[in-house]
DNA sequence: GCAAGTGTAAACTGATTGGTTCACTTCCAA
DNA sequence: TTGGAAGTGAACCAATCAGTTTACACTTGC
């Protein structure tokens, strides 16, 4: 484990260089942002941000772990109440577009791809605190309604992972590329409720 | 335009200038090359190379662009053939699946994502030329299907792209991370039959 | 009041990079 | 044969950046 180990975490400024760290890679990467960037930020100088973090690279780890974290407390309830599937599905995708469209993700996924290379263990760490957790929590979802028959999935995963595939539809990649940043949310609605009837064409009990 | 604007297209060693930051470009990303770099693997001084190309982000758009127009050469021959539509789709998603998981969609995916701000032209253009050209074959497969009676689609822009990101599930996320690098047949046959059950399961004539 | 711990500002090091210049060579066509 | 275009390689410049050091200031507790 690279967590923790060589990062002093007591002294008042250690949250103040955290926060700027936090702000100033997100905004422009790891290549983009320089240390006196962020000390600029943090209202701190270069000198204290060294003698928390050993180096750069210790603390863009660090910033995107907090930030990995955060996403894990972000994540949806679903309510697992016995409403009709239907609905349920609706609200669900309704948080995970809302999710992947947010700049916070989308940011994220931008310095994971780009410097997937540089810190492979990045992009797992997203992967693994976002669509994985996601998809678990669907699945779970998934696995009562089927119990309780409202449901005909034989691969319960693959199902959950298809569900969110299908949510990206005509949103996700466009905004990956900056080709459209804002959506209605009418059209947001519509890949919704697309979404949800492809899904129980294919799964719903007959 | 900037286009071929100042860029001198004569003389011996200008293929050979664009083929090493080709090469280099697609490794390592805009920031990630060096001119020096690119320079020795192009086999040519810098004074040559700066000869052809007034800058080095120039340079790199006119790669860029290069590439993305080999992609449009790439495109899928979707046999139009009158083969039932699960046949057809289920061909349709293996060149689907094989191209994005292919080493060089992967590549300039990441570049067009990671370049985002500095050239968001990169995008627009591997959009086009990507998704939004497979969209439109498959569509117009779609629409020859749904007159013919086989299948029964009210929105088909949408119902191709649907399907589009069907053929995702599983499998590109995990190889746009890096956190699996090689897929096998079984799994990649595998998702292409569920891609193709879910789309007939709504879009299929009953 | 003083010493230790924490923080600051600024200068500095060493390395890299994009881009330029220049003296020199190679090669081909008139 | 010769003149000019194309190419070379190495030195060079200015800027940027990670990381270090130094000399100084503030607080706090004993």
């Amino acid at each position: 484990m690279t967590h923790s180990a060589d990062i002093v975490r007591t002294g008042r400024k250690f949250e103040q260089v955290l926060e700027g760290a936090r702000e100033i890679f997100m905004a422009e990467g790891f290549e983009g942002a320089s240390v006196d960037e962020i000390a600029k930020a943090a209202g701190v100088s270069k000198a204290t941000l060294y003698s928390y973090f050993p180096d750069k690279r210790l603390l863009f780890v660090e910033v995107v772990r907090a930030q990995c974290d955060r996403m894990a407390d972000r994540a949806i309830e679903l309510i697992s109440e016995c409403a009709p599937p239907r609905q349920i599905l609706t609200v669900a995708a309704g948080h995970i577009v809302r999710f992947l469209l947010s700049d916070f993700a989308q940011r994220i996924f931008r310095i994971c791809v780009a410097e997937r290379d540089r810190f492979p263990e990045l992009g797992q760490s997203f992967y693994a605190n976002g669509p994985q957790m996601g998809k678990a929590r669907l699945a779970e979802y998934l696995s009562d309604a089927v119990t309780r028959g409202e449901l005909r999935i034989e691969d319960i995963e693959l199902a959950a992972e298809q569900f969110q595939e299908l949510c990206k539809t005509r949103l996700w990649l466009r905004a990956a590329f900056g080709i459209q940043e804002v959506f209605s949310e009418a059209e947001i609605d519509y890949v919704i409720d697309n979404a949800v009837e492809t899904f129980m064409a294919r799964y719903g009990a007959k």
